[in-house]
DNA sequence: AAGTGGTCTAGACCACCGA
DNA sequence: CGGTGGTCTAGACCACTTT
């Protein structure tokens, strides 16, 4: 190739409407690859000069495809090693998505307890987030999370039932993520939060063993795929007593 | 130059320890000189050519270092035109820093009224998330922020004197990050924000207009300028019947 | 037409890692 | 030792903006 442009390559398409970079075009054909599953979590992708080569391209465009995806917490780069795709383990989870912190003391991550998991049509309010045609079915779940013994989240969660069969059978784990990515090759890649100060009904206050009119955090969650699919809504009350929501700007 | 390394300029120093890579140190040395006011916000950069040149560089890694500066928001990259440092204006903070918006509508940015100004001895919180000796003094000011006429935030900062000098015999604006770059030659570039759910006091209630114990979002926020110095705290009341804290992770 | 940033390529040397 | 990603350079062509 001599210079330029998503050209060159022969019987590529003539350079038409809406350009995208050609290193765009590789990161999205990598993330197709990771999403239809030729390479797993925790898997090392091919070396870049290997990927150049399959892909018809320089080294330096696969490169700067691979630091966008390391930027986007996609992949993970490990010099001398090589370039793996990224895992959703606790560890991980625990730094990206989830904000709660203790007020003193290590974060942890708080254990669950499942009080109810059933298939249901999904609510309007659902089916405009998880962008479904209306009445498709769902699964919805209540959980108590605990920390210490001590009930600090009251969370409700609704996802898709045809993202995830066989789901409402399961035993579920803490970290829910972990096993969207493992059982059904679901990563959660970004999300999309609205939080609110909201007072604890009698309801939420009985699970979560607090007085009615408790201010409670209330975390409104959407989680979406690499591809952008929105694939579970959560909705979060915590107890902010002796925790906080940490977050960094800029 | 051949290849490599921050060797090879005529009289650099002889690569110690502790490497930075070049453009980070090209990233760092730019970041001075524009803390130094040799750029104003708003203000084109000498282009990439011009700073290789100035540099002793290549104009590959002046852009590296330009493109990690203008993802930390530090300068915004406009083709064809140039680069320039970026400005603290309104639409630019409402965005970067200010996450509350309506729940249904547009954003906007709140009007605010600054009920008291006063220096006084630094209090033993503010000495330590400020990094300043005990009693050192600081600015305190309280205001309401209010949203068509409706009060939804009530805010207490505190800002160490010896940065802001004169500060409280200013007329205070509504974005006040615009007003510490413009007159004081401090950019806000990061924040850490911990945010809780709290009851209002009766204080707050009446300086909010609602009804003592109403749940409020309370977000207790560090600012950072440049060089990672804080030069800012300030502790949000935010009433969220009509509004939320919106964020976006991944 | 001239100048800017945006993209792509190619080749070099480096630090790091594992065998 | 060979292979990997990390950095640096140099030169080319492109699209965009202004003159």
């Amino acid at each position: 190739m001599s210079g330029s442009g998503p050209e060159e390559t022969p019987g590529a398409e003539p350079a038409e409407l809406g350009f995208r970079p050609l290193y765009r075009q590789v990161r999205d054909a990598l993330i197709r690859r990771i999403v239809d599953g030729a390479w797993l979590p925790g898997q090392p992708l091919p070396s870049e000069m290997q990927l150049a080569a399959d892909l018809g391209v320089s080294q330096g465009t696969v490169r700067k495809a691979l630091d966008a995806m390391a930027s986007e917490n996609l992949v993970v780069r490990r010099q001398g090693r090589g370039t793996y795709v990224a895992r959703h383990d606790d560890e991980r989870v625990l730094f990206q998505f989830f904000k709660l912190v203790p007020d003193e003391g290590e974060r942890s991550f708080p254990q669950s307890q499942v009080l109810s998991c059933i298939a249901a049509p999904a609510s309007a309010a659902e089916a405009e987030l998880l962008r479904l045609k209306p009445a498709t079915r769902i699964i919805r779940i209540f959980r108590i999370r605990s920390i210490e013994g001590r009930p600090v989240v009251a969370e409700t969660l609704s996802l898709p039932e045809a993202l995830f069969p066989g789901l409402s059978d399961m035993e579920l784990p803490n970290n829910l993520y972990g096993l969207y990515a493992m059982s059904f090759g679901l990563s959660v890649a970004s999300t999309t939060e609205k939080l609110k100060a909201v007072s604890a009904t009698s309801e939420d206050a009985s699970a979560l063993q607090v007085a009615p009119g408790t201010a409670l955090l209330e975390i409104d969650r959407v989680a979406f795929s690499l591809d952008q699919t929105p694939i579970e809504w959560r909705v979060s009350l915590c107890l902010t007593e002796t925790m906080h929501y940490e977050t960094h700007l800029g």
